[in-house]
DNA sequence: TAAAATTTACTGCTTTATAGGTAAAAAATA
DNA sequence: TATTTTTTACCTATAAAGCAGTAAATTTTA
């Protein structure tokens, strides 16, 4: 399933992969180099998360990104 | 024309999105609403910037962003 | 139900991104 | 070529992200 990412459906989409994936937070943390505040508050969606430790996060879910420039 | 995103790619997608809108970095920092540094920064691939204010940038340019979870 | 694991919340501290100013270098334009 | 615009660079101050520790609340599991 590929959406349209803003903030709010980041941290479902975190969330919810990272619950498929049989992590808990803090294992997810660790596994992506991050702290275990950053996870929580992402999933709460009350993170503005820097670009890289957004990507680090999303590479252990295995979650991608994809953009698209405008014709 | 759809690319897996990453801080290499994202550089040259803000880069060559603006100079087709005809938009000079201060310009297109003015009115995403963030700061000129960040621009260029940004473009030239050093910056690790906060996602909102990625998105900011990305929402003046017409760059869609697509997450696709792991099956 | 009891125990264990996980999530949520808060705090203090450190690091880093961000903005805006200035100015030199480079590029575009007349 | 001369002038203007844009880009690059550096700087300082500020705001915010990030982290680890702790502990309470919640959820899961035995």
């Amino acid at each position: 399933m590929t959406v349209i990412l803003d903030e709010k459906k980041l941290s479902s989409m975190i969330k919810s992969s990272r619950k498929k994936a049989g992590l808990s937070q803090l294992e997810l943390a660790e596994l992506a180099g991050v702290g275990k505040t950053l996870v929580f508050n992402l999933e709460k969606g009350q993170a503005n998360a820097q670009f890289e430790n957004l990507l680090k996060i999303l590479r252990v879910l295995n979650i991608k990104i994809y953009a698209e420039a405008a014709e």
